[in-house]
DNA sequence: TTTAGGG
DNA sequence: CCCTAAA
């Protein structure tokens, strides 16, 4: 698990960004020759062991050595490596679409392979991890290298050796080939603070070796956070505890579930329905249950963990940039060559990309005319491979090329307000909201794949459409372990199920947990496999207004909504009118051991959503509309557990009829109000 | 971890 | 949906 795990994490790890910072790097050194290598690397800040900032300059030796030894972050030769003549280069640029991301984070990795040297760098492969989780100032990216190097570009650079990485992960990274110690390696990845100098984010590093932080000032403390917050999974000694915790959970509810199902020990207030209830389809839930209880929980164990890993998913996934940040900061991309990386992608992007890429964003209201112009698009990750003996210019062809094979259909827009897809194309702008310039704030606009064009349409209501590799020319793969991570720790939505084993389960219950499970379960046992295209989940790359950024958008990704839908609606009034309010883990249990997704928290607030819907005249009423008598069936159990406690359920007579009267009059009230 | 509420 | 205080 924690390797596979890791692995996962990896694969994340590459992206366009390296490339384009690559490509950007050796434009640089052709014009400018060596003045360019020296000047940033004056520039650049390094973390050094010694628990303070170094520059390193002349030699990159001592560097490289400190490095190792320390773990430290540092910038050093890498490009000069990378350059190097008679390396064998290979430019994984991958395209990770996850999910929206209210984080910009970028990721990339580049992964060479030297058949010349056998040393540092030209050792049989060199992989350079690089994570770039910047917002589109750029504020902050992080690398690192799982070989030793790291790269680094213009900012800030950690190298992770491998005693550092072995010591904090345990032993996946024992194996001498660079990439597979570079697929463990613990993707890091951070987030997004305001700082100007990108601090290492190394994970590891910054997790258990705060020394080497010494000299960040900005955003280290966010930085840990959110590494802690994000990567939990990934430390070891938490990388096995989700799992396990789910595992518990499932266990628990297992067993709960065989409580009731099977054992006789079904308590009055436990799970007998109130006698005004008779007729229920308690009896079909136990049945169900006793089938196929012990499949899902096999299956959705996986579900649960991937659940767990959100954050993670979050942190790694990439994000677009943001119209309002871009806007804000524009200098900042121009100017810093901290933030070479990032703006190496703007420069490949743009040049592939011109025509999604606006310049200026100015929002100006006029009459009843909406105006903005979009600053830019990020263009989802792309793994491409370069031949060792491409040029700078084949390069640039190449990423050309692959942009524009996505951007030309394969991608689709999207319109977000206040980081909510807008999904319905039929409504006016007016009816959306976007009419004033305030609104016009928490405008944004995201590419994502078109399903359309990408995948089959997934029968589930939710985004996740995969991105297949064939999206575009590109070959799309992981350098290493594809679609491990990107099953396992990636998606962020359901998958859409590729097949759908969970025939038995209802259809009003989320069906998308099989195919992850497939997936997981494939990636598991050959993580080698190539899989068609990692189920990236089509969930565009997001481009938040940079209002939203400020607020929470940074951290953790917000769930992606799903409404509930009627039949969802049917099974949590009917678990509720059985159980009562105040029980929602049993609600839970009862009616939505399926949909993992939901959360007992979730069904109370849905509850408490449909005590306010039905109360509320029809017309106020939005999204599917929910059955009048289902809402009937709300206000009555709403108002019958309102007296009558849960914990003082008992089925008798009268409360029987204070249900049936309180139904009544509701019927009644809903007469009068529809005449 | 759950429950209960506010946001 | 998220976040949290309490339990």
């Amino acid at each position: 698990m924690g390797l596979n795990k890791t692995k996962v994490e990896d694969s994340q790890i590459c992206a366009f960004e390296l490339l384009a910072s690559l490509a950007g790097k050796l434009l640089q050194e052709s014009e400018s020759s060596a003045s360019s290598n020296a000047s940033e690397a004056n520039d650049q800040p390094v973390i050094g062991g010694g628990g303070g900032v170094k520059f390193e300059q002349d030699d990159d030796r001592p560097l490289r050595a400190e490095c190792l030894d320390h773990g430290s972050c540092g910038e050093s030769a890498f490009f000069t490596r990378f350059s190097s003549p008679n390396n064998d280069q290979k430019c994984l640029l991958n395209e990770f679409p996850h999910a929206e991301s209210n984080l910009f984070l970028e990721r990339s990795s580049m992964i060479m392979n030297s058949n010349s040297s056998k040393n540092g760098g030209a050792d049989l492969k060199s992989v350079i991890c690089k994570s770039i989780p910047g917002k589109v100032e750029g504020s902050s990216d992080s690398r690192v290298s799982c070989d030793g190097y790291v790269d680094n570009g213009l900012s800030r650079q950690k190298r992770c050796d491998r005693l550092d990485t072995r010591g904090l992960i345990g032993d996946p990274c024992s194996s001498n080939d660079p990439m597979e110690k570079c697929m463990k390696f613990p993707v890091l990845i951070n987030s997004v603070n305001n700082v100007e100098l990108p601090s290492c984010r190394d994970p590891v590093t910054s997790a258990s070796i705060p020394r080497h932080r010494n000299g960040i000032k900005l955003g280290i403390r966010d930085d840990a956070e959110n590494f802690t917050r994000c990567n939990k999974p990934l430390t070891k000694s938490k990388a096995f505890r989700p799992p396990q915790r789910i595992g518990d959970r499932r266990i628990r509810k297992l067993l709960t579930s065989k409580h009731w199902k099977v054992g006789p020990k079904l308590k009055d207030c436990e799970f007998s329905k109130p006698a005004f209830l008779e007729g229920g389809v308690k009896s079909h839930y136990l049945k169900r249950k006793l089938c196929y209880s012990r499949e899902r929980n096999q299956r959705n164990t996986f579900y649960k963990r991937r659940k767990f890993t959100d954050h993670s998913v979050v942190v790694t996934s990439d994000g677009g940039f943001s119209s309002e940040s871009v806007c804000n900061s524009p200098d900042k991309n121009m100017t810093g060559d901290k933030n070479g990386a990032s703006i190496m992608f703007h420069d490949a992007a743009n040049g592939v990309s011109s025509s999604v890429i606006g310049h200026q964003a100015s929002f100006h209201s006029k009459d009843s005319q909406v105006k903005f112009s979009i600053k830019s698009f990020r263009v989802p990750e792309l793994l491409i491979e370069v031949p060792e003996t491409a040029t700078v210019g084949s390069l640039k062809r190449t990423v050309v090329e692959a942009v524009s094979a996505i951007l030309g259909g394969g991608l689709r827009v999207g319109v977000l307000l206040h980081g909510k897809k807008v999904r319905d194309d039929n409504r006016t702008l007016l009816q959306t909201g976007i009419t004033s310039n305030e609104n016009l704030d928490a405008l944004g606009f995201s590419l994502e794949p078109n399903p359309l064009q990408v995948s089959p349409p997934s029968c589930t209501e939710d985004p996740p459409a995969l991105l297949p590799c064939d999206t575009s020319q590109l070959i799309l793969r992981s350098p290493t372990s594809p679609i491990v991570d990107s099953g396992i720790s990636d998606a962020l939505p359901d998958l859409p199920p590729l097949t759908n084993l969970d025939t038995n389960i209802e259809s009003n219950r989320e069906s998308a947990s099989s195919h992850a499970d497939i997936v997981t379960d494939n990636t598991l046992s050959d993580s080698r496999a190539l899989v068609a295209v990692p189920p990236v989940n089509t969930e565009e790359l997001a481009m938040v207004p940079l209002n939203q950024k400020s607020k929470r958008s940074e951290l953790v990704q917000r769930r992606t909504r799903r409404p509930f839908s009627v039949s969802e609606v049917e099974a949590l009034v009917h678990a509720v009118e059985e159980l009562g309010t105040g029980r929602w883990r049993d609600v839970n249990l009862r009616s939505f051991e399926d949909a993992d997704h939901r959360t007992y928290v979730d069904l109370k607030d849905k509850w408490k959503t449909l005590v306010h819907t039905a109360r509320i005249a029809p017309q106020q009423r939005r999204g599917e509309p929910v059955p009048q008598e289902l809402l009937d069936r709300v206000l009555a159990a709403h108002a019958y557990w309102s007296q009558h406690q849960a914990k003082q359920h008992s089925k008798n007579q009268t409360a029987i009829l204070k249900i049936t009267d309180a139904h009544a009059v509701r019927n009644g009230v809903e007469d009068i109000q529809s005449i």
